[in-house]
DNA sequence: CTATTTGCAAAAAGTTTGCGTACAG
DNA sequence: CTGTACGCAAACTTTTTGCAAATAG
């Protein structure tokens, strides 16, 4: 998808709803559609640091936040961390790795469409899905077992470490 | 899947791990298993407060990974709120609300099963999966759409609500 | 008895809110 | 110019940590 073209369809976005166009909400939608590993607010606000002089961490969640109710974000989770964020807003799947809680868009050969099931029966309308495929990523399965064991915070056996890390891309 | 039996599993994990099977732990798993709401910790907190008479939070907290540990409990998540509990291991996929959080399992017709693809190519070994059915619920539905958009915390054109509750089962 | 867990208090993350000033249109 | 967004400070929520007292096996 062409930068420069994504960029005019998001200050379409804007203006359609009668919202400025701001430094920051342009710099941080171009950070975020830029990458495919779906940062967390924090890291969204590490990232544009240098590219918005003094950004403030509340106009990163702020802006996070308009961006997903404009349309052009979407929230995911992985089940251990905060809220991230997703530029991509075709239908597609992910792969999480349950031990570092990297994220990320699922490249394969593409997945047969799954049938909308009907749920009624559950008083519930379903207007999208995506598959989250759960395993372990490589640099974990490359790190010694026992580092891999620490990694998740195992609360068996006592004495956890620090823990809480994202995955690198 | 009968209660009493679940429990005796239960306890056979403890033991097969040397863990000493304490009141909070039995109570826990108790009320995650009985539910198919997957309720946050906050929510186990407060629905075990009866049944275990002076527990503490951080009890709660520590007792919920312990048995993620013990793989008697996933953690699933749902876009916009906190870590939540799932006593369910077999495979299953999930409902989640877009506009009030609530998270249930799917249960309709069954979903054929996804063939789990390869993912050499991206370094990640899949171990499990899991469709997220996204849309809204009945309930939400149902509710004005003025206040509707007020729910989720729309961003756009100011004046935000509280927010932040999950859909009542 | 011995190891593990619990409860407490406190702190670290993660996220939201209200208000005066600065900026987009 | 006018309205909205930004940055700041501070509140709030969610989750983790360290240690003495209580508990399970």
């Amino acid at each position: 998808v062409p930068n420069q073209e994504r960029l005019e369809a998001f200050k379409a976005v804007c203006r359609r709803h009668g919202l400025p166009v701001t430094v920051q909400r342009r710099v941080i939608y171009e950070f975020v559609s830029g990458r495919h590993d779906h940062p967390t607010a924090d890291r969204v606000y590490e990232g544009v640091q240098g590219r918005i002089p003094g950004v403030s961490r509340m106009t990163v969640y702020r802006v996070l936040n308009v961006l997903v109710d404009l349309g052009v974000l979407k929230k995911v989770c992985s089940p251990n961390s905060s809220v991230r964020f997703d530029a991509s807003m075709k239908r597609h799947d992910h792969l999480v790795c349950l031990h570092c809680d990297k994220l990320m868009d699922y490249e394969g050969q593409a997945i047969p469409d799954i049938k909308i099931p009907d749920t009624k029966s559950q008083a519930f309308e379903i207007t999208d899905y995506s598959i989250q495929f759960r395993g372990i990523c490589d640099a974990c399965r490359k790190r010694p077992k026992h580092l891999r064991d620490d990694k998740r915070g195992s609360s068996i056996g006592g004495k956890r470490r620090k823990g809480r890390q994202q995955g690198a891309s």
